[in-house]
RNA sequence: GCCGGCGUAGCUCAGUGGGAGAGCAGCGCACUCGUAAUGCGCAGGUCAGGGGUUCGAAUCCCCUCGCCGGCUCCA
């Protein structure tokens, strides 16, 4: 019997040899359970057949799920002991980690979750091997309603095997296709992190199970490293540097989700503000200004009431109408499209706008900056000819590229949003314009050279979308631009422009969001940056640190020259050592701190410190403002 | 919205049935200082809000509000 190993050789070996023994004779130490012919296998399973193998290690995603699975069934053992009561519902391995969902009739509490640990390690510690049996279906569905397992239950009746796989360990058993470890002592680091409550199949109409989650791995230095990195998110955490920092704020007197910029914060959203409309203008956007408010008839057009109500303000009765606060801005967009008729020779036309709308979040899911009921869009409306579709996409893609690396964004990768033609529900019926529009997009992204990752069911209902995904912090992915394709409100509207042929034609839409919303990119750009915006974002580019009162003029004199061109400068005029007044500015990480004492006025300098550089040594004060403008105008990321 | 946790000075937190505290920040005074915290002093709180239990509540119970972690949803 051959078996073909990952680095490529094939080595024969007898009928009915198990992975395990393949691996130890192959020295796959890492092993945790293998690919067998492509299908994941435990490493207990024997072969009788040629066959090509691979290993899954804790190194590879794949390999981690199984680690996390089997971490998942060691938590649920662990509760079934210290809650003999409790029935078992799901326990999945998950991008970082695994949970487990239980009904144990009540709340977990702290000190549970404590002891459940604790648990946990004495049964890895235990090293009991787990195993794969066949149970069959009837036998099961006894078993599962002997014990009131009412969820393992409801999980079967969804399942067509019979007989069903069940993993036991060390007397316990869950029904579980795998694969598993081969044993629990593999789990070596073991850390609870969290629990809550979780709709049993994540459906809010039934019962709410409690989920414990938690990490695992091989050894304990992994898992303190994977601590100190939610460490460093927790310091990160753009809630907490915005109040530090000064940015925003909220106050429950004005109301849940509604930010208060800071003059500083409010800054930082300025300058992306005043950045993104002038490099719009340069690329023949044309912004307009449109009322945060609308009658309910637009969105009645627009299909929003229908689809979007939800989300939306109740409507203001005033007069004989009816006002809503909006939702989006494309309606809006669209008035200002049919303001005049369109020829072709004028499109594509591309209406632009800081557009504020007010969205009703549930109060569950508000979370600073990143989710708030009121939030400014960097959006815009693309009417083009259908000949022009791919052109304007992609001018939009090209756009976004200048923007991250304007804005020092280099990990992102492109998702591209399809329909499931499948889901006829979710999804407008015209497979003819679904499948034009979605070969255009690929096109597109071909004809640009970047790859992307096509995600089927992702699309919005009216059109498939070009999606820019971008690694928080916590390395999950946000969605930060989209580019979405639109033939259903140029019908809802009516739309028009003149043809060559003087007979009305329907335009195609695009709506594109750059910068998101001010408040989630500067939220994401808190974050990214730990609150050290670079140079030309800072809220505060330059402090000037007088040595004695008797500096604070000339001082003065330098803030005022800096101000004159355009830099954003503070003085330090209190009464504190020099020391001092350098770890208040570091910490409000002010990228430059001009020191100022009798040598620099004498000389008509500054004594430059740098928060990343540190102390620099004097320099002409000209020679200074000639390099931080031209910093700050190249928006260079290397200038510290 | 749902489940759970939390809410004491601007911030971080101690105080678990009987005097409301600390550090930092703030203010004042002194020092006038050369690259990450000068010293001394002062002020600051209906202990989130409301109701209840108790001779007595920051502390125990109930309700409301807000925040945090999730669920569902999402720019």
């Amino acid at each position: 019997m051959l078996v073909r190993l990952p680095d490529g050789t094939v080595r024969a070996y007898r009928r009915g040899i198990t992975l395990a023994e393949i691996a130890r004779d192959a020295g796959a130490h890492g092993a945790l359970a293998a690919r067998l012919d492509g299908a994941e296998r435990d490493l207990a399973t024997p072969l009788e057949a040629d066959a090509t193998v691979e290993w899954l290690t804790f190194a590879d995603p794949a390999g981690r799920s199984v680690y996390w699975h089997s971490s998942a069934h060691l938590l649920a053992q662990a509760v079934r002991e210290l809650f003999p009561q409790a029935r078992l519902a799901i326990g999945p391995p998950i991008e970082d980690g695994f949970y487990y969902d239980f009904d144990i009739g009540r709340p977990f509490l702290p000190e549970d979750l404590q002891r459940i640990e604790d648990r946990m390690r004495e049964l890895a510690a235990r090293d009991q091997p787990i195993e794969r049996i066949y149970v069959p279906r009837d036998e099961a569905m006894r078993r599962f309603e002997g014990r009131g397992e009412t969820y393992k239950a409801e999980l079967l009746r969804g399942i067509p095997d019979d007989p069903v796989s069940f993993y036991r360990q060390d007397g316990f058993e869950d029904m579980c296709r795998g694969p598993h470890l081969p044993s629990t002592g593999r789990i070596k680091a073991i850390k609870l992190l969290s629990t809550s409550g979780a709709y049993w199949r994540g459906d809010e109409r039934r019962e709410m199970l409690q989920r414990i989650y938690g990490i695992s791995f091989p050894s304990q230095e992994e898992l303190d490293a994977y601590l100190a990195r939610l460490e460093e998110a927790r310091r990160r955490d753009h809630r907490r540097l915005g109040r530090e920092l000064g940015l925003f704020t909220f106050a429950p007197e004005v109301g849940q989700g509604l930010p208060l910029w800071l003059p500083r914060g409010a800054t930082v959203r300025r300058i992306l503000e005043r950045y993104i409309v002038d490099l719009e203008e340069s690329l023949g956007y044309q912004h307009v200004r449109t009322p945060d408010l609308a009658s309910i008839e637009l969105y009645k057009i627009s299909g929003h009431w229908e689809h979007y109500r939800d989300n939306m303000y109740p409507p203001i009765r005033v007069d004989s109408e009816e006002l809503v606060l909006r939702p989006m801005n494309c309606p809006h967009h669209i008035m200002v499209y049919k303001h005049h008729q369109r020829s072709y020779r004028d499109l594509p036309v591309r209406i632009a706008e800081l557009g504020t709308m007010y969205r009703y979040e549930r109060s569950g899911v508000l979370s600073g900056l990143a989710r708030v009921r009121a939030m400014t869009l960097n959006d815009a409306h693309i009417f083009c000819r259908p000949d022009q579709l791919t052109d304007e996409f992609i001018g939009v893609v090209r756009l976004i590229q200048r923007a991250y690396r304007d804005l020092g964004l280099r990990d992102f990768w492109y998702r591209l949003s399809l329909r499931d033609p499948r889901d006829r529900a979710k999804f407008v019926h015209n497979d003819e314009m679904w499948d034009h529009a979605e070969g255009e997009l690929r096109r597109a992204m071909q004809a640009l050279g970047l790859a992307c990752v096509e995600a089927r069911g992702e699309a919005s209902f009216y059109g498939p979308k070009l999606d820019v995904q971008v690694p928080n912090v916590l390395g999950k992915d946000e969605t930060i631009s989209t580019v979405q394709i639109d033939f259903y409100l140029p019908e809802r509207f009516g739309l028009e422009y003149t043809g060559e042929d003087s007979r009305p034609r329907r335009p195609v839409m695009i709506h594109r969001g750059v910068l998101s919303t001010m408040e989630r990119m500067v939220a994401f750009l808190i974050e990214q940056y730990a609150g050290a915006f670079p140079l030309w974002l800072a809220p505060e580019q330059v402090r000037v640190l007088p040595i004695a009162d008797r500096h604070l003029s000339y001082a003065r004199r330098v803030q005022e020259t800096l101000r004159a061109r355009g830099v954003r400068a503070e003085v330090d005029a209190s009464s504190e050592r020099t020391g001092r007044k350098i770890r208040e500015a570091e910490v409000m990480k002010v990228p430059y701190m001009l020191v100022v004492g009798d040598r620099e006025a004498a000389q008509e300098a500054v004594s430059v410190r740098s928060r990343v550089r540190g102390d620099e040594g004097s320099q002409p004060l000209a020679a200074f403002i000639d390099r931080v403008t031209e910093a700050i105008a190249s928006r260079r990321h290397d200038e510290e």
